[in-house]
DNA sequence: TTGCTCCTCACGTCACGTGAGGTGGC
DNA sequence: TTGCTCCTCACGTCACGTGAGGTGGC
């Protein structure tokens, strides 16, 4: 028989563990002394301990770890518990190599530019939504070439709406298609009517996506480092672009300078990033 | 200016999430209505959100954020700050890819043999220990062999330490050593004297091990199992046995079917166990 | 009036670590 | 008497999730 600091050593666990599994009913000690409350465990329990530690090791919840040992799971249900587990342990990893990467390449910036990052790039699913919309043509994706063009696709489509007594249900999109002669640009407002043509606009929804998204402040004029910086990201953290980029117009005052919009750029992750 | 719940849905972050930043004083809403006590966001602050998700998700913990969000660290203090995290991260994933080669073990075992092993392998990090001991030399491992030997070898070094006046401090070991002409039996006792030799022993510090372990029950002769069942776990977990194995009498009465014995395995951990 | 959103507590999570305050045997 | 080990509470950890119980505007 051993005294609870003694089995504690042998089974390289610490005394509170013991007693937190005697609590728990895990593993009860072979003998508790009446009067002073003194537990002593019998070497045989060594195999119980060792049980318990093992499966804790996996990553088994201490309920999960009594309900194996005491036989309340059968063969075939222990099988999916460790499945689950198999599956869990891979998302784990997977994880970890993500985070590992990330971690890297805020590394490389900080040793490039000798500062942290001003915005943050963060993934986001982004779920389908209805939109009123107008399109226009651009020679380019630079602000010289779509500024000219967006702002009045907006305002036709504001008063458009507005002459078909449709409310706007939240913050005006616009959306870049690749053409073959410049840049298609959709003006976009979420409504909440039927799909179909209006007088001078589309009701359609656009897909779910999942994107990087990135907040800008101020003019649109002066995103091209914001997108730049949104593309590095993507690229750096095992992602790929799929093109057909969204703006999300989160606040447009009349001081373009106050301007808040978040870039949304849909990627897919690359297939196995691959560690280090 | 955003409602919570508005401002939630744009951040992919729970109203709860926002009120607890709040508390924690890492996201202040921009007003706050004071009859009601209402939140409200600017869309700006949608950046200062990002950053907050953008470094927990690397794994810091909020105050980390915080200081981090709040210029508290120097630009040295957060390349630590990463590279800490980075090797955290490594050990991460390498703990996951280690949990799962012991998941896929267990699974394999299970298909094999239709149920848990009965027995558990624990790898242990054993501790330098002062011995006295005598040697003898055996044919082979098999307990046929053993047997006849590392019993007299225990009664000669009891009633030796007897007549020295040396009392032992702990459970009595057996270590194998391979020779040339067969296995060189250890029979050792802790003792808590100097170095050197006894008549008819010696006293030695046998080295710090990392080793895998697996309690036997009943006499060393049904061991063979054991013994075998230890090696396939070292290999099946991306270890190597460095040979020389230990056993500890954990008890062992009269009655060699209650005997309890700790076979110990000497291992290091085999370069790039590799996933999958 | 019915929903919907918002508010403030406050408990629960998980496996212990870490005192506080006290006892029993060498 | 001094250490050492043992005991039982009970709080703290970490980032929220999840009610409970109630309010304000359409």
């Amino acid at each position: 028989m051993f005294a609870i600091g003694d089995f504690a050593r042998l089974g390289r666990v610490s005394v509170r563990m013991l007693r937190h599994y005697d609590a728990l009913g895990l593993l009860v000690p072979a003998r508790v002394e009446p009067s002073t409350g003194y537990r002593s465990y019998a070497a045989a329990q060594l195999s119980r301990l060792n049980r318990i530690i093992a499966l804790k090791d996996l990553g088994f919840t201490l309920r999960q770890v009594g309900e194996v040992l005491d036989e309340k799971v059968g063969i075939d249900e222990l099988q999916g518990m460790l499945r689950l587990r198999r599956a869990e342990l891979e998302t784990e990893a997977e994880a970890a190599r993500a985070r590992l990467l990330s971690v890297e390449a805020r590394l490389a910036i900080i040793e490039a530019e000798g500062r942290m990052p001003a915005a943050e790039v963060v993934v986001k699913q982004i779920p389908a939504i209805r939109v009123a919309e107008t399109t226009g043509i651009a020679a380019s994706y630079e602000s010289a070439d779509v500024g000219p063009v967006i702002g009045p696709l907006f305002d036709q489509l504001c008063s458009r709406l507005d002459a078909a007594g449709i409310e706007t249900v939240g913050s005006g999109m616009a959306c870049y298609e690749p053409a073959a002669d410049g840049v298609l640009i959709h003006a976009a407002l979420p409504v909440a009517v039927d799909l179909g043509p209006g007088s001078g606009f589309e009701v359609v929804d656009l897909p779910p996506i999942e994107a990087a998204t990135l907040v800008h402040h101020g003019s649109m004029d002066t995103a091209d480092f914001a997108v730049q910086q949104l593309g590095r990201w993507i690229e750096a953290n095992g992602y790929h672009s799929l093109g057909y980029a969204r703006e999300l117009n989160l606040e447009c005052p009349p001081d373009r300078d106050l301007w808040v919009t978040e870039l949304q750029e849909p990627i897919v992750k690359t297939a196995r990033p691959g560690a280090a």
